[in-house]
DNA sequence: CGTGGAGTTGAACGATGTCAATCTTAGTGG
DNA sequence: CCACTAAGATTGACATCGTTCAACTCCACG
């Protein structure tokens, strides 16, 4: 039997409630079979059309999943975060490009192994099937995103995905960091970087927002936030 | 334990190769736990934020799983077909209500048996694991299709998913059966109702495609169909 | 200091949404 | 069997938003 699609970029915590990605029991079944991995930012972890032999789980960094549209432009899948399974696959062969956008620490774990340890374990694997139902959700609800034509609005969608992210990280609350070029939020949202800057701005205009610099951006009323995130037209 | 999200709208063969939806040995289990039902065009087989107790394997028939944006608007997430399996649950909850566009013929599968049986048989619950990914890839795809600006390139990958659920059926291949309203289009595609319909007369008239009444579409050449599908700016 | 890439800003164009009117279709009842 | 009706589909005119192209600014790095 075809070991067939085993991972995705499967996230642990993006919208609202947040739960564990795998037991503790899990996590050591796991770490068993896999191996630590160091990565720069930039570094392609896996490409499109290559065959897999492992997948990855994140530790610390950023990447993100992306491929190509005929015309050449690049099409970002999702960002990947900690916790997150990386590896989109059809059959054994990668379906996306897969690169660091942060130095970025990874557990490596080979498929053969890892595809064995499942069909071993009906509770490892129904971590993994959970996770992946999730992840399709997740994958919906970006669908829908794209297909609301407000620029503003994908914006906020993009910002509040960061924001869900950050906040783990102890940070001021209030205080996102945006680890992506504009480029990359262009290919996320499905814009054009001048219409991710301007939406930017025009956020910062409308007292939603504050840009601190490139990198890094405030929000100045969580209430607000939310409010323009759920019923912005 | 929780049984959290099992169900997706789990396809079985949209993108060029199909495999079995399930094993023969996979189906006669599950067939011990299911019945049968029937369901009128419009019956709404599940309402967002309901409880679920089951999820169901569409025999015969083609429905549309949906929700609302705050606007009022309808986004379709998915249509489903044949062999799809219905009940995208978070927790217990459905996420999306379903709607059967056509005569509808499904199978029930009670929830807590469903969970029980995958539990325990880790290649039964294989099967289901590698459908979600394949599902997740596929919602990745139409998540694509509608980020990318054109109207026309979004109507192409709709006729050709139709097309691609139709070949089974044994009809002449290139005639392509749309069961669903012009609406329903829209609201799958993320454009307007008139962008849709301008957009396909469009295609006539451009000569990759024939209106042969509303229900109706054939491809004049397959050649040039697939071409415009995969090259159109 | 330059230099180059990323980000911002401006102006014009084009595609799609919106509104309104018309046409077609299917279903109903006489 | 035909006329009527209502919902769906099409068409046109217009407004809007985002893209495109181009110039400019801002840093980071040598």
């Amino acid at each position: 039997m075809s070991p067939p699609l085993i991972a995705v970029p499967l996230r642990a915590d993006k919208i609202g409630i947040s739960k564990p990605f795998l037991s503790v029991e899990g996590r050591q079944k796991l770490a068993l079979i896999a191996s630590l991995s160091h990565y720069d930012a930039g570094d392609i972890l896996f490409h499109e059309g290559d065959r897999a032999t492992s997948i990855l789980n994140i530790v610390s960094g950023v990447g993100k999943s992306y491929s190509f549209l005929p015309d050449g432009r690049e099409v970002i899948q999702a960002f990947l975060f900690p916790n997150d399974l990386i590896g989109p696959l059809d059959g054994d062969y990668f379906v996306n490009t897969v690169k660091a956008i942060t130095p970025l620490v990874a557990y490596t774990l080979p498929l053969t192994a890892l595809v064995q340890l499942l069909q071993s374990d009906p509770n490892l694997q129904w971590q993994f099937l959970t996770k992946a139902c999730h992840e399709l959700r997740l994958a919906q609800q970006h669908a829908i995103a794209l297909s609301q034509n407000s620029a503003k609005q994908r914006l906020l969608m993009l910002l509040n995905l960061l924001r869900l992210h950050n906040e783990p990280r102890g940070a001021n609350a209030s205080q996102i960091h945006l680890p992506m070029s504009r480029a990359d939020i262009a290919d996320y949202t499905g814009l054009a970087v001048e219409t991710v800057s301007r939406g930017l701005h025009q956020l910062q205009r409308e007292g939603i927002i504050r840009l601190i610099n490139q990198q890094c951006i405030e929000i100045i009323d969580q209430k607000v936030f939310t409010a323009a995130l759920v019923s912005e037209a």
